[in-house]
DNA sequence: CATAATTGGTTGACTCGTCAACTATTTATC
DNA sequence: GATAAATAGTTGACGAGTCAACCAATTATG
C-alpha cells in the first residue's frame, strides 16, 4: 500500500474538472470560468471596484481587468467611473445578466452537488471547515515571509 | 451568516497558491510546475510514455509533450523510441534528475505540511479519503455522457 | 491481406492566471 | 502646498492546460 499522494495533487484535478465542467455550461451563455467568477460576487452585491473583486476571488488584478471586458462586450455589466475616486470604476449588473443570474447559480449548485453527492451533512460542514483551514493555513505562511 | 461560499471556490484558491508555492520553490531547477507534476511520477517508475503519464496526472496529452520538451531541455529526462510499438516514446529519467530527486519530493511533502498543518492523523486521512471520494463522483459523472 | 478504426504524439489556437512595468489619481509627509 | 508613496487599473510577455486537427504506427475487420 505505497500509494501515499499528495493532496495537492487531487487539488489540481478538481480544479481542471471544475474547469471544464464551468466552462462547457457556460457555453449558451458566451463566457467561461472567468466570467463566472466574477459574477458571482457581483451576485450579492454590485457597483463594488476591480481591486474589491480581485479580492474577493483572491485573482490578479490584471485577470479581472480582463475578465470583466468580456462581460462588458457580452453585455452583462457596464462601468462607471466613481464620482469619488477618479481612479476607480464602479462595476454594475445589466438586466441581462439579472436574467441568467438564477441559470448561473443553478450552475454552481450543480458543480457543488457532484463533488459532495453522497456527503451528508455533517461531511459537508467538515470539508468546508477543512478547506477554510487549509486556506487559513496558506495565507498564514505566505503572510509573513514570501515562503 | 448568509456566507455560504462553494467548494469549488475554494479548490481554485487552493490550487493557485499551490502552483505559486511550487513555481517559487523550482525556480532554481528551472522548472515549473508542470514539469514537477511529470516528475513525480516518473520517480516512481520511468520508461513510461507520454500517454501513461498523460493518465497518470490527468493532464491533456498535449501539455504532457510541451512540459517533456522542457524536460528534455533542462537535461532531466531523455526519451527513447519503443522498439515494441514505434509510435511511442519512453521517457527516462536522467541522473541529474535523480540527482535533484530528493529536493524536489521535500518541496512536495512542504506543500502537503503546510496545507494540512494542525491536522491530525485521522483529520489528514479523512480529508485524503474525501478528496478520493469527489474526484470519483468527478469521474462518475461525466464518465457517461459528457455532460 | 487490404482497408478501416484506434492509439501515441505533435502543433496551433485558445482561455485563464501570474508578474512586472506603466499611467493616473489619491493620500501622506515634510 | 509640493513632493513622495500608495492605490486602481491596463498592457505585454509568459506558463499551464484544453480542444481540434493532423501524422504515423498499430490493431481490427471485411
Amino acid at each position: 500500500m505505497n500509494n501515499k499522494e499528495f493532496i495537492g495533487k487531487y487539488i489540481a484535478f478538481l480544479h481542471r474538472d471544475g474547469k471544464r465542467f464551468l466552462e462547457n455550461e457556460l457555453e449558451p451563455y458566451h463566457i467561461g470560468s472567468s466570467q463566472f467568477y466574477i459574477l458571482m460576487p457581483l451576485f450579492k452585491a454590485d457597483g463594488v471596484n476591480q481591486e474589491s473583486l480581485s479580492q474577493s476571488i483572491k485573482v490578479d488584478k490584471a485577470a479581472i481587468t480582463r475578465a470583466i471586458q468580456k462581460l462588458i462586450d457580452e453585455g452583462y455589466v457596464i462601468r462607471q467611473k466613481d464620482e469619488e475616486d477618479k481612479r476607480s470604476y464602479r462595476v454594475f449588473l445589466t438586466k441581462k445578466a439579472r436574467l441568467i443570474e438564477p441559470d448561473i447559480v443553478k450552475i454552481a449548485i450543480q458543480w457543488e452537488d457532484i463533488l459532495l453527492s453522497g456527503f451528508d451533512t455533517d461531511h459537508r460542514n467538515l470539508i468546508e471547515d477543512s478547506f477554510k483551514e487549509m486556506i487559513n493555513n496558506v495565507s498564514r505562511t505566505n503572510g509573513n515571509t514570501i515562503w
